[in-house]
DNA sequence: CATTCTGTATGATAATCATCATATAAGCTG
DNA sequence: CAGCTTATATGATGATTATCATACAGAATG
């Protein structure tokens, strides 16, 4: 069965953000081109007609969810502009958000399968990482350029972490626990100390 | 061939250890039985004379690094007792760990993989983290107990977030800025504010 | 030295994987 | 409506996977 141009387009399209969901769910390894196929209500053949390959498919996928959580996030900046980090914390440090992986943080699921990726999906991680920092810095509050970037790239280092960490532990409790604590310490600095740079 | 007893037992040994390292440098998924028992000089078959499961080996696996890091991070605190933090930090946001997973923390390396393994891998690595941050917190600065161990579970996931994010990205200036800015953000609190809690 | 025990090797199992060649059916173009 | 184009389906490929049954060599034990 053929089905229209239009129709092909955006079944390409389905493909792709099914893949960014699921491999945030199971990971890269475990999901397998048939598995994406199936879920998406097509057969396994026909999927390198829509990639290259599937490394081809990772790197989108990982891009994609990489700017659309960068949209997601200035979003929610917008809607609190007073208190940028604090609104970032109470959406991400949330036991919802440790429990849904799949519309989740795309490093915190993925980062460490990154790494080991072949190079088209480290520089299409790279540079969508780039935007995103670069949108994080444009609106947080600082003293400086400087200043403000490295809170930026911080602030997501702790909440990435903290995400992880909450994730590996089976005990509710504690999980709950590792998602204050990293949310705390982000409470810590009401008005951020001058930097002498 | 049999081997004697001793032999025997240092094998199991040698599988277990081999695999803390191969795990956290290709994941778990990317090693496969007979490509560690090949590493360790013996073939696939003898696997299932020393463990139950590949799962089985994923726990212990996941256990005794995290144990071992434990280890680590004491003995790297009681060489610099004034300033822990600073300590952990400056060994922890290195180029040098970045570009050996192998040895390095097992959590950046394969906390998100964790989180997907059964309850076995789960429990382990959750009993172990608990070991780790209570003998962490135990020696960390502060006013409280609370305040210690919230500053240790924190601290911990910056550092986890920071390495994991370093390790994603591919342009090595990128990679380090992020590991500086993940360093400097631990420069910033001397003394504590005090907690009203 | 004889017997038992067991760690390892060999080889097979069935399942799963990414990839591709081919066929076909149907949209698109003229 | 005729012919070209192409998205998808079917099915096969060879590689890789975890696991297990069996055999045996040689250590452990008496």
């Amino acid at each position: 069965m053929k089905v229209s141009r239009e129709q092909a387009a955006e079944n390409g399209e389905r493909i792709l953000e099914l893949a960014t969901r699921l491999f945030r769910e199971r990971g890269i390894d475990g999901v397998s081109v048939a598995d994406l196929m199936k879920s998406a209500g097509l057969t396994h053949g026909g999927f390198y007609g829509h990639f290259k390959s599937k490394q081809d498919l990772v790197a989108q996928a990982c891009g994609l969810a990489i700017s659309k959580m960068r949209q997601s996030w200035m979003k929610t900046i917008g809607e609190r502009p007073g208190d940028p980090i604090q609104a970032l914390a109470d959406r991400y440090l949330t036991n919802e958000h440790r429990d849904h992986s799949g519309r989740g943080c795309p490093m915190a699921a993925l980062g460490a399968e990154v790494a080991r990726q072949g190079p088209a999906v480290r520089h299409a991680v790279t540079e969508e990482l780039r935007l995103f920092f670069d949108s994080l810095s444009r609106v947080l509050p600082g003293s400086s350029n400087s200043a403000r970037r490295q809170k930026a790239i911080s602030t997501y280092a702790l909440l990435v972490g903290g995400l992880v960490l909450a994730r590996a532990v089976d005990d509710p409790a504690f999980s709950s626990e590792i998602l204050h604590a990293a949310a705390a310490s982000l409470h810590k600095e009401p008005s951020p100390t001058p930097v002498s740079s």
